[in-house]
RNA sequence: GCGCUCGUAGCUCAAUUGGAUAGAGCAUCUGACUACGGAUCAGAAGGUUGGGGGUUCGAGUCCCUCCGAGCGCGCCA
């Protein structure tokens, strides 16, 4: 599928050729410029090679007009100059016209499928809670976010393989199974053990006969793969750090580690000498009790990995952030390149109950679980409460807005556009309307402002997408998905359809344009995890 | 103290990664259907992008500095 928006690029470069205008280091772009009245596309290509040509940017931006109206590109009707330099090309309607028909022709399958990836393969592990309790409501965050990003690029091209890390060998899962077993007797918490009401309830739950370190685990494992289930987060892998120590894998690793010279013994213990690729300090590998860090184990999980992906990506909270450079060290001094490891760290989530914040705190057992967001507002609206907003930025979730406005929440709006889509095709075959074949229907009626705004807020997916994975971004899918549901609530309350006096031809375009419009609800939602119910 | 991240409308957040007059939703106020679904639409109001300096054709975005917030700095995990 041609993109109008490299169609414009490469006319662009030819003009700039002809002119004999060198191209510089900064990048020429072909962009939608943010206002209206700037035309439909606008590039700074005069801006930006202006200096090193050393020429007036406006009257080469004039020159450049004049190309590229000389030698004008498909659907350009007219090309200014304005501000310091740009040059905006106003395109007719047609462009918007065949985009519609490429999206009915492509369908949910294959509109807005992009090749960025070239079939590289991703490892991407997100959420891995330590098997103590339930996730929290501050965990949903990279279930939602992980197992959207995973969805993005594939639809770029990517395979990806997801994946959660269960730390089920230190002394963590240990405590808690002896703070479960206490509760069970009635004998007070063990020093540091886990409390809270969770640990009550599934004291209550565990069988007496049951180990309680290993029906712990179980229990909190089956807890986190039901509840992120429930949200529409799959995992294509769970990985057992207590198996990875247990198959000789972390040996190997040490082994290679020091064969390559970056391992050294002090104190009585075993070093890795990370500060050789940037830590800030040196880690230990092995205790001088004999006991490996948990720092060893995750290396040998890392390197483990990298049979299910060639480039791995860990998504981890900002409280993690500290751990980044040793594992970039490891990985590094085991001989990957360091473009083979990318970490994501998002912010963390704040949540607000009664306007004040609620400080999380599973062993303290303060915790709010997801599964009671999720039950109280549904598996859509709080995944798609999770990604209205960048990782990149701190979130505050309130949860009694977040209840008590459910109904309010954007995910209906987007939703219920989807569901008038549907209810316009009930009630055509009610009446006995039917769509015609496409090529028999001619799509440039559609000049309406309202149908033209539609058109514009579809043709951006593909860029909008190819955004979204490159910047590691679903929220950007959101923001669109709701552009897109706002561009055709305006166009369901002025274009009628099934109007009586509507004319027929006009009527015919219209369907068309439902169709794509469900056609990238479907695709929109279907990126986020969110459901597009056919009624409400 | 050192390091990482962040600071945008009353609130929650965007901003095509350096582009043109910084945009949405919520909340507030004012309007719109005898209908293809009002969970909708139109409009008003709301800003010195924490402060200051710098880089350049151009800065919310990059650099410096101050202020404020979160997180991290163990032979814990």
């Amino acid at each position: 599928m041609v993109m109008i928006r490299d169609q414009l690029a490469d006319a662009v470069d030819t003009a700039l050729a002809t002119l004999g205008v060198e191209v510089g280091d900064k990048p020429i772009t072909v962009e939608r410029p943010a206002r209206r009245e700037h035309g439909d596309w606008s590039t700074n290509a005069a801006l930006v090679t202006a200096k090193a040509a050393g020429r007036n940017p406006r009257e080469l931006a004039q020159e450049l007009a004049d190309h590229l109206l000389a030698d004008r590109p498909a659907h350009v009707e007219a090309v200014d100059i304005a501000g310091p330099g740009f040059v905006n090309l106003t395109l007719s309607p047609s462009w918007l016209h065949e985009v519609l028909g490429q999206v009915i022709e492509a369908g949910t399958d294959d509109y807005a499928r992009l090749d960025l990836g070239d079939g590289l393969r991703v490892n991407l592990e997100f959420v891995s809670a330590n098997p103590t309790g339930p996730i929290h409501a501050g965990g949903g965050r990279w279930g939602a976010f992980g197992d959207s990003l995973a969805r993005i690029m594939r639809r770029c091209g990517y395979r990806v393989h997801t994946e959660y890390y269960i730390n089920d060998r230190g002394t963590q899962t240990q405590l808690f199974g002896q703070s479960l077993e206490a509760r069970k007797a009635g004998e007070p918490a063990p020093e540091n053990g886990y409390l809270g009401q969770y640990i009550e309830d599934w004291a209550a739950e565990m069988p007496g006969d049951a180990d309680p370190v290993e029906w712990g685990k179980q229990r909190s494992l089956d807890d986190a793969r039901e509840v992120l289930g429930s949200m529409n987060v799959e995992f294509d892998t769970w990985s057992s750090e207590a198996a990875i120590a247990a198959s000789g894998a972390m040996e190997r690793a040490v082994a290679k580690l020091r064969a390559n010279g970056h391992v050294f013994e002090a104190d009585g213990a075993t070093w890795l000498r990370t500060t050789d690729f940037g830590d800030d300090k040196d880690r230990v590998l092995v205790r001088s009790d004999g006991d490996v860090t948990y720092f060893t184990p995750d290396i040998a999980y890392h390197l483990d990995k990298f049979d299910r992906g060639e480039v791995i990506v860990d998504i981890l909270g900002a409280d993690h952030h500290g751990y980044v450079p040793r594992m970039r060290a490891a990985l590094q001094a085991l001989g990957k390149p360091p473009e083979a490891y990318e970490v994501i760290i998002g912010q963390n989530v704040k949540l607000l109950r009664d306007g004040k914040e609620v400080k999380i705190s599973k062993r303290a057992g303060t915790l709010i679980e997801i599964r009671d967001l999720v039950d109280e507002v549904g598996p859509d609206v709080a995944r798609f409460a999770y990604l209205m907003q960048s990782v990149d930025s701190p979130q505050t979730i309130d949860l009694d807005l977040l209840t008590t406005q459910a109904s309010e929440n954007p995910v209906y709006y987007v939703q219920y556009a989807n569901a008038r889509i549907h209810s316009i095709g009930r009630e055509a075959a009610e009446r006995g309307v039917e769509r015609r074949p496409i090529a028999d229907v001619d799509l440039s009626v559609l000049t309406e402002e309202r149908e033209l705004e539609l058109l514009r807020a579809l043709s951006e997916l593909p860029e909008v997408l190819e955004l979204a994975c490159t910047e590691r971004g679903p929220h950007k899918i959101t923001n669109w998905v709701r552009e897109l549901a706002g561009a055709f609530h305006g166009f369901y309350r002025d274009c009628p359809i099934l109007r009586t006096d509507v004319p027929p031809d006009v009527q015919q375009a219209r369907l068309w344009l439902a169709e794509g419009t469900r056609i990238g609800l479907a695709i929109g939602l279907d990126l986020l995890g969110v459901s597009a119910p056919e009624r409400m």
